[in-house]
DNA sequence: TTTGATATTTAGACGTGTCTAAATATTATT
DNA sequence: AATAATATTTAGACACGTCTAAATATCAAA
């Protein structure tokens, strides 16, 4: 059975247990689901039944290989919509969250694969999370980095931020530093660690708190 | 209340009325919705509670204003979903149906209208059938006909099929005569009311059952 | 190591949407 | 108009996912 509530809880398992590795306790899924925990034991029961988890009374739930193939899936629906919502319709990074939070349930693998082909097969997601591949392998990219780690005179592309507030969101979008946008590093400043970037042809200076959370691919 | 039973039913309602106008009865419903006629009372209770749908004892359902506009957006959001399957995702005319009835339960107005705008704001989905606007519009095409009613030396663009059986979807694809393609009449022929045409530069011979059903916007 | 705080589970309930079987209403037929 | 056939509703049940309140287990501190 693969109903919306256990992909939903599939998922934040992962994200936990991805985060600090080991059994996931009951509070700590019920806390980023905002469920009461007697909610989560039950359907943690449910979910060892079906063979998704291991769950003793107690210890927590870590996922079992199954569960983790349908976790990254949905994963990679999540991401692969995210990228359609921001780069096809043009949505705000910052908008596309909720609704992509729908789009992961559908079902069609097919579909998954084709939007995935029709996209371009991005790597990233709009907030710089990678996507997984269809067999479920995620690239964990050596090649993106924040652009405090670049030099000066290296090129690169925006892919996505390690901060993904809303106010930070609409501060880019102010500054039109969108998602695709390449830049070329101008100079670092060593007294503030702040930069100055050439995008589009312009220059634009930004505060080390931007540079360390605005992740990009170097060329 | 919004949940996608309740879609359903109101779009099932929908249809049945606009097939054969008057109150729906139970049983209608239920045969159209493979379920129990005892189901569809309890769910015809509750839409009523909910305003959309009016609804008495032994008599039939019938949709309110409320009900019936978000019907026709249920509607609106499974035909640009098939449009975009077909014309983006390259699927073909019979396999849109059962991912279109996921998508169509997406909620976000915003991404509706975006999704509209980014397919060129289709008028009709690859069935043929015409979308809903976002004031729920649906334009009752006097443009759109059979290749029958159509006569010698008229061009015309494919934009769907009267019979959506997967055995005529599937032949078309074979002839390739696909969505958005572009035929001239050569030949009307009396005796059989088969015509020939020419797409893609070469002449096709089709049969007046195929005729019927195929749906052309003429220029 | 006993006690107190915190985490987790159980018991019992509820709303949603479905079902079966039985009761009742409507309709068609003679 | 009475009866048979059909349609519809009611009553009572169940699975799912959730909740509250109470019980129990685990952990941390004295």
């Amino acid at each position: 059975m693969r109903n919306q509530a256990s992909e939903n809880y599939l998922k934040c398992i992962y994200a936990i247990s991805s985060k600090e590795p080991g059994s996931v306790s009951t509070n700590a899924i019920a806390d980023r689901l905002e469920t009461k925990a007697s909610s989560v034991t039950d359907m943690l029961k449910k979910l060892k039944d079906r063979g998704l988890v291991s769950y003793e009374k107690y210890q927590g739930a870590e996922l079992t290989a199954t569960g983790k193939s349908i976790a990254v899936e949905i994963i990679r629906k999540h991401r692969l919509w995210e990228v359609f919502l921001v780069q096809k319709l043009k949505f705000g990074w910052d908008e596309v969250h909720e609704i992509a939070e729908q789009l992961e349930h559908i079902k069609s693998p097919e579909m998954v694969d084709r939007l995935d082909e029709f996209l371009g097969h991005p790597k990233y997601d709009p907030h710089g999370d990678p996507i997984p591949d269809s067999d479920g392998n995620l690239a964990t990219d050596p090649e993106v980095v924040s652009i405090s780690q670049l030099s000066e005179g290296q090129r690169a592309i925006i892919v996505g931020v390690g901060d993904s507030s809303p106010s930070f969101l609409q501060y880019l979008q102010q500054v039109e530093l969108t998602l695709g946008a390449e830049i070329t590093i101008e100079n670092k400043f060593d007294f503030d660690s702040s930069m100055s970037l050439v995008i589009d042809g312009k220059t634009q200076q930004i505060s080390s708190q931007v540079c360390d959370n605005l992740l990009v691919k170097s060329k």
